[in-house]
DNA sequence: CGGCGCCGTCAAGAGCTCGCTAAGACTGGC
DNA sequence: GCCAGTCTTAGCGAGCTCTTGACGGCGCCG
């Protein structure tokens, strides 16, 4: 499901826009100021963000600027100004697209299919192969091989293995873990991970009762070391 | 140098364009109606494509389709209409930007850069046969071959077969399967696609209930395999 | 030493997805 | 207005995945 970051500052246009992706089957967060912003982005990784540029804390261009420092997740502008210097300099700073409001609902979300569109295929060619002694993850082909021959996971699994793979040699918490591959409502089923985990070490590790790339770290979360 | 290719048929807006690009050191292109744009955007391949949609020959959505069948480069519409269907349409054909006359040049400018800036890494390829044990894929002709035959395919199974052909090795999604194949409106449509595979399969696998190079990932999507 | 919390393992039923088929709706050409 | 080819839609069985609960082992702490 593609997940959307909405920042204004405006209850009312929140509301509008968070209905209206709903509505499209998007899974939408919400911020009203620019540090929570930055903050669910951090945490959430959505594939795109809707900025209003009229923050309370933040010039929407530091928004802009602080996610570019870690990302490339595209960024939609929405602005009631129309000005062309700030056009300008929100697009140099990063920003993807500028839509000046009032905008038609149906433009925007055109806009937003074409950014996530744009973006697909960026994703897989950062580094997208991660290697180990036993097995090798593919992340933009989303296969993993195993002594030559290919490995099948399901969709969960896959999912955990690529947060822990982009996580690579980080602890990750499991409340992080099953937030990203569950959803919120998830935090605290600690049943599944162990679940899970017990499966991707049986299809990945040499030794599933030793494991050597997939590590508990009780009572905190899991680590993945190549 | 970056390159730009201007289409439009007012030639007092190509000449505008053309000395202002020209002044901040790009290399210009123009042509005058959509088959001329087509032409030089193969025989220059651009950096990006300024395309006005009122054109005397094609349609400007025609155009996006003929550039999008073998190319990413970015595209950027001018048009003097602001009806937001037109916009829609366009950005869903594959268009990068939709820009209303008349413009401020700065702002078109900065709209420019930044969809330069978001094609940068893409890495060459331009492989347009991909050849199988059982048949051959001519993207560029848009024709299969298989033992010394032309097969036929109807136009939607030629799209999917596209899709799935240019992204051989990896998998895609079933939800970007749909958008590309169906349209944005069709994403949850999951019915068309198991038909459609099942009638690819027939026509291009040896053994269709054993399929080798069309390959479910069960709840993930498809992948093609060479 | 005993209790407690956390982790790994197992198994089974519910629920979902896929492949397949076939018939109706639609389109463009004649 | 008819016809052939194409697209849309629906339903079913088979197979697989997810979820869920229970149990035992291990280490930590009182």
């Amino acid at each position: 499901m593609t997940r959307v970051l909405v920042v204004d500052d405006e209850p009312q246009i929140v509301r509008a826009l968070v209905i209206n992706l709903k509505a499209r089957k998007y899974e939408v967060d919400a911020a009203h100021d620019g540090a929570s912003a930055l903050e669910l982005a951090a945490a959430r990784h959505p594939d795109v963000v809707l900025l209003d540029l009229g923050l309370p804390d933040l010039d929407g261009v530091e928004v802009i600027r602080g996610l570019r420092g870690w990302t490339r997740v595209p960024i939609i502008v929405l602005s009631a100004r129309h000005s062309s210097d700030e056009k300008v300099e929100a697009l140099d700073a990063g920003a993807d697209d500028y839509v000046t409001k009032p905008f038609g609902m149906d433009e925007l979300l055109a806009r937003m299919r074409a950014a996530i569109r744009r973006a697909e295929p960026v994703v897989g060619e950062d580094e997208s192969t991660v290697v180990t002694e036993g097995f090798t993850v593919d992340l933009a082909a989303k296969k993993v091989n195993r002594d030559g021959a290919d490995v099948r996971l399901t969709p969960t699994e896959w999912h955990l293995l690529e947060v822990l793979v982009r996580n690579a040699g980080r602890l990750v918490s499991q409340t992080q873990l099953l937030q990203e591959v569950w959803g919120p409502a998830y935090r605290t089923e600690t049943n599944y991970l162990r679940v899970y985990l017990a499966q991707l070490r049986r299809k990945l590790e040499a030794d599933p009762s030793r494991p050597r790339h997939f590590i508990t770290e009780p009572g905190m979360g899991y680590r993945f070391e190549p």
